[in-house]
RNA sequence: GUCCGCGUAGCUCAGCUGGAUAGAGCAAUGCCCUUCUAAGGCAAAGGCCGCAGGUUCAAAUCCUGCCGCGGAUACCA
């Protein structure tokens, strides 16, 4: 249990004592001043409004009924009734031993009670080289596969990849009429997004090259040879070229890369399914549609007038096959919001069928987008992922040349700095909010950053290190006072680290968990300035502060492992 | 048109389950390497939290309307 938790429970205890009759959910936050204390309550406010009682007043019994515990060091009542609490120092310390005690597991719980939680994201649509756009669900995702599986949820991620659908009609129609074996062959990914932008641009003018792709969709389909023959050959290449950028990016794993084409043979069965429990009926033209009550949700078709599938009809068939076969308690699904419609339409068509119970959740986020135009795959105004990251290591490379010229491993440091540099900036956001691509901001090293946070780990290191072998001598003249406010500023921050992990979690959040860490690196920075470890007054306070310098870097690495940035010792 | 999201410092963004003086980074100003990595720290400066109402002891946060931007709006994904 976390300190935050076990607050709240001594809290209900103490609120029930005071007044038989209570349910209302206890809120514990974190006071905007440490002057306030560690942790707070508004729920005196709340019930004085309820009971139309002074809240002071139901502080103060509150208060009184709060029973003697080792935990909390004082209680206070301040302002127009928050019930501040201050965490003993000794308990403070108690947590920093778990820390140095259990290391790269400290993280760890039990929140998650080895629930199932499925994780889909990046799930790329094939045939065309990834952009810098696949980012954000793939990082995203991961990071959230990692925290949920680090609270102590049983994770499955799948990279549910379009290898399906009408795009490959249009790849297929663009080979045949523009295609070149030899070319394809040399360069593969890029030829097959060279006849994709080319389709495209003739279709603009030609509009009937969009119902040929369909005809090739379709044909395909239905099992014919060469067609068939062609996609296997756009996929193998396809995925040749994902994994390297995957392995590129490091830390990007999947249980399970399962594409549409996988429920190709299951998709027949939930059409049936549909249609004989009405939920699918017949729309215009013979084509199959999911209707809805609410008018602004247009419907859902589920089978083209052609008896081709859509995308909904795989996502539908994928979800039923994923709750059979896992039984999980929740299926997160890491999409942009474009397709925020599209979800709300799946999982209430979805409701309508016995097997579901509302696992479904849509983790949306905003959009990535160029200053001047919009990112188009089909227009070809893409940024490939891959000379982003070759991009950021390059970047990061100049600047280990000009900072430490004489390190070792440049080049393997430049990449987890540039790689790390990239993945930070995407987690350091909201989700919710749009990203405007620009390389200064992309690739930023500076402030807020994966190399702010990667710089303060080396340089506790540092001192870590130097602990083992130098010999320093003794400084006597301390400024007390500071020195005990720096590090009690960071031993209140330990607590906090696994109280972030589960509500980034629970909100599906990587940025809490981010945010979490930099304000840790900052106060760490300015202990760093300030108190002298090594030449600490005397040996007892040199072992505390190493103690601190220890744990502040141990939960940075373990923090930034689960947002898939590695450490280095020096940089 | 309708629905969804966003609008916070010059710029990029946190904060939004209502709470105590609205926070960072970048840029701009001054200071700190004879002490552990200056990719750092300290100080000061910078705000009608889009606009107008409403609810509340308390609103950047919730509700309504308006303005601006982005997205969605049946056979793409």
């Amino acid at each position: 249990m976390t300190i935050k938790e076990q607050i709240k429970s001594i809290l209900e205890k103490a609120v029930k004592k005071t007044l038989k009759n209570n349910s209302d959910e206890i809120s514990v936050q974190y006071p905007s001043d440490l002057s306030h204390g560690d942790y707070a309550t508004n729920i005196a406010m709340k019930l004085g409004k309820i009971m139309q009682k002074n809240p002071r007043e139901i502080a103060e019994q509150i208060v009184k009924n709060i029973p003697k515990n080792t935990l909390i060091e004082k209680v206070g009542i301040a302002g127009p009734g928050f019930i501040n609490f201050f965490i003993s120092e000794k308990n403070l310390k108690i947590e920093m031993a778990k820390v140095l005690k259990e290391k790269a597991k400290y993280s760890k719980s039990n929140e998650g009670k080895k629930k199932t939680v499925i994780v889909e994201y990046s799930s790329p649509n094939i045939a065309k080289p990834l952009g810098v756009h696949h980012l954000l669900s793939t990082i995203i995702g991961q990071t959230l596969n990692n925290i949920l599986d680090a609270i102590g949820y049983k994770t499955i991620s799948i990279n549910h990849i379009g290898d399906w659908g009408t795009q490959f009609g249009k790849l297929i129609y663009a080979y045949k009429k523009w295609g070149n074996k030899t070319i394809l062959e040399k360069d593969p990914i890029n030829e097959m997004l060279k006849l994709y932008v080319k389709f495209h641009e003739v279709a603009e003018k030609d509009p009937s090259l969009e119902d040929a792709a369909r005809k090739e969709f379709k044909d395909f389909e239905e099992g014919e040879k060469e067609n068939r023959k062609l996609w296997e050959w756009f996929v193998k290449e396809s995925l040749k070229d994902m994994n390297k950028t995957y392995k590129k990016l490091s830390g990007i794993k999947f249980d399970y890369t399962l594409g549409e084409s996988f429920y190709e043979d299951k998709m027949d069965e939930l059409l049936e399914e549909g249609k004989k429990k009405k939920i699918f009926v017949e729309g215009d033209e013979g084509s199959y549609i999911a209707k809805f009550d609410d008018e602004n949700m247009s419907p859902m078709v589920v089978q083209k007038k052609d008896g081709a599938t859509l995308y909904s009809t795989r996502d539908m068939t994928t979800l039923k096959y994923r709750i059979t076969r896992w039984k999980p308690e929740k299926i997160l699904y890491v999409v942009d919001m474009a397709q925020n419609m599209y979800f709300k339409q799946l999982f209430e068509t979805a409701k309508r069928f016995s097997w579901y119970k509302d696992e479904g959740f849509h983790v949306s986020f905003g959009r990535m987008r160029m200053e001047d135009m919009q990112m188009s795959t089909r227009k070809g105004n893409i940024i490939l992922l891959d000379s982003v990251l070759e991009e950021a290591i390059k970047r990061a490379k100049k600047i280990i040349e000009e900072k430490s010229p004489n390190l070792k491993n440049k080049d393997k440091i430049a990449e987890i700095v540039g790689i790390g540099s990239v993945k930070y900036n995407i987690l350091s956001q909201n989700r919710s909010t749009d990203i405007v691509f620009d390389w200064d901001k992309m690739l930023s090293l500076e402030g807020n950053s994966a190399p702010y946070l990667q710089y303060t780990y080396a340089r506790a290191h540092s001192i870590l290190r130097k602990a083992k072998t130098a010999k320093v001598s003794v400084k006597t003249d301390e400024n007390k006072n500071e020195i005990a406010e720096k590090i009690s500023h960071i031993l209140r921050m330990i607590p906090k680290f696994k109280e972030q992990l589960i509500f980034s979690a629970h909100e599906y959040k990587p940025n809490l968990l981010s945010q979490y860490l930099y304000e840790l690196a900052q106060k760490f920075n300015s202990f760093y300035n300030s108190v002298p470890v090594l030449t600490a007054k005397n040996k007892k306070e040199k072992i505390f502060r190493l103690q601190v310098t220890q744990s502040v870097s141990q939960i940075l690495k373990n923090g930034l492992a689960l947002l898939g940035v590695e450490v280095v010792e020096e940089m």
